[in-house]
DNA sequence: CCCCCAATTTGTAACGTTACAAATACGGTC
DNA sequence: GACCGTATTTGTAACGTTACAAATTGGGGG
């Protein structure tokens, strides 16, 4: 069916053959080469545009080896709430005026987080690729620095090896939610976990430590669930704990749809959010400016973020060390907003 | 024996050296082709599998011209809410077991819808493509349609060609939903729709109109905001319109953010949600379960759509005629759950 | 008028794979 | 022992591109 198509596609021997020229001579005038006349490459130019000459890309990354392509892997975990879009939209302006274009490679929990990255180095499928969700001791980071393949990790490692990185300082916003609950009145303020094996869990968890530690409140870590539990379960299993003695007053939540969850769960147990119990989001897109009651929040642009890995992948590739390609995100300072229980997103 | 290339990729020669076979033996070996003797043909996958040999996909493409890569085009205002990760979901769960991969691309609005289909079609970048926000008079379709290039829509378009598609009936959904609002009290439901230019809006559009003639209630079509606008806009517009005299008392709304703004504007009116403002939001995630105060739900199972389009791709690929290939999702029967206002999602 | 240099252009080979035609080996038949 | 058929393997070419080396021009200087 795509016959006809096959037999259209114009290549360089096409434009070669109407021109008079050589195949090399077409390739290298499209090229912008200063060895080629001016006017050759402007003919060739024209030509090419005429017959809406596209190399083929296949046989560009066989003969050079280059793929102009930057992985994104992308975990349906991550992409629940825009977080995907706003990566998406920050790395895509990175790449813009560069032949390189983003590609996003879904990750399935079924398969392991190795296989994508092995595939995409075994394969040849990227010259570099982001990913996220890492872990303190990351198998894929210590894979790609095996293999001297460039990628830019979503968060820390703790490995011996300095990698390139973007992330975000949950440590410091982890302290600044628990700070905020506690102004807030709260007096046992509990945070629901991402899972533990990640890094930014830690960092989270010290963070939130940190806090209880020096203005000597009580505190809960919550258990049986994390941000990853399906809403459904961390719904549940608040209810089931705010239905208990010695239930938490607040929570630090750094996730949207756990942040719903969240209360809802004091909703149905007679709580009213931001008298009774209080709640500190992390907010990665427009969605809680919506929830009422309003519930304060801790901003993570994710653009901008998407935008830096985008940028480092490409300094990356060209060859600088990873030493200079590494950026953490601070959250908004609120002493900069001073009237505002929220930090807003500057959208 | 084996010199620099210990440190190489392997590739098929490098298998054909060690073993001593050809180099075309190696590849039908590869292949499982039956002319190949049968230890021969283990032999050959055992030694590739000690080299972790992987084919380039470049070589492959530039030789077989097939990439076996089908492309989705996601739109920013897809993913927003799980969009993008049900589908994808569903489109890998069709593809597994295939040789077949899924590569998304964004495309993001400052760019030409037409533009991300033309340069996969024209630079070979996959062999089918998958989109969505169709419209009557598709130039993507249209455009697709001439150069003979596999491709399936979520929605469909008015073309006289028939074409590949996976729906979701916009209409009944809108006719139930407008109903519900009836039967709960509303007796001016409004409705908010999709930009104007994409087919479903119109199939909203009738199946409001056909349940409001049949009720012979008031109504109203919001206008100046579309699903497509930003939260705050949509919110800001609602509010002020809350507040003039004749605002409705109800309104179908087939988004998820855009219901949770619709919800806070009517709270923010000082209206109770489900006693003086009735609102049916369409269900692609589990988001709305934990909304509260809970708001009425009609579900659109984006998993199974993925599912049918990621068949139908590899189906229209082989060459099946695009009349087969053709497939309306219906809303859930309200009457298969009597008991209940919602319908529900089985998470 | 020849030689040489710079400016252009050209030819050849190769990237790794597979389609196709051809070659080889091995029994079994007559 | 020559012949044939089947099973298996091999060699050659090509997909479209670019790197590299070589060839071809056109002047300008001697």
């Amino acid at each position: 069916m795509n016959k006809r198509q096959a037999s259209q596609r114009p290549t360089l021997r096409t434009i070669a053959q109407m021109s008079g020229l050589a195949v090399t001579t077409v390739s290298r005038a499209l090229a912008d080469d200063p060895h080629i006349a001016q006017d050759t490459r402007e003919k060739v130019r024209k030509l090419a545009d005429e017959v809406g000459y596209a190399p083929d890309r296949a046989a560009q990354r066989l003969r050079t080896g280059k793929t102009n392509v930057i992985s994104l892997i992308l975990n349906p975990h991550d992409e629940i709430l825009g977080f995907g879009t706003s990566i998406i939209r920050g790395i895509t302006a990175a790449l813009r005026g560069t032949p390189y274009h983003l590609v996003v490679m879904p990750d399935f929990a079924d398969s392991e987080p190795m296989e994508q990255v092995s595939r995409i180095v075994r394969n040849h499928l990227a010259d570099g690729v982001i990913f996220s969700r890492t872990e303190p001791d990351d198998a894929r980071i210590r894979y790609l620095l095996e293999m001297g393949f460039p990628f830019i990790s979503h968060g820390r490692s703790e490995l011996a090896t300095p990698h390139p990185f973007v992330d975000y300082d949950n440590y410091a916003f982890a302290r600044q939610a628990t700070e905020r609950l506690i102004a807030a009145g709260s007096v046992r303020p509990a945070i629901l976990l991402p899972p533990r094996r990640f890094t930014f869990a830690n960092h989270q968890l010290h963070g939130f430590m940190s806090a209880v530690r020096e203005h000597g409140v009580a505190h809960e870590i919550l258990t049986d669930i994390t941000l990853d539990s399906p809403g459904e379960q961390i719904e549940a299993r608040l209810l089931a704990r705010l239905g208990l003695p010695g239930a938490p007053d607040g929570l630090v939540c750094a996730g949207e749809v756990s942040g719903l969850a969240a209360i809802a769960a004091a909703v149905d147990s007679g709580l009213v959010p931001g008298r009774d119990f209080h709640i500190v989001v992390k907010q990665t897109s427009t969605l809680f400016s919506h929830v009422r009651p309003r519930v304060a929040s801790i901003y993570e642009d994710l653009t901008e973020a998407g935008e830096h890995m985008g940028h480092f992948i490409l300094r990356r590739i060209a060859g600088e060390p990873a030493e200079a390609l590494q950026f953490l995100q601070v959250p908004p300072d609120p002493a900069e907003t001073p009237g505002d229980t929220t930090t807003r997103a500057p959208f």
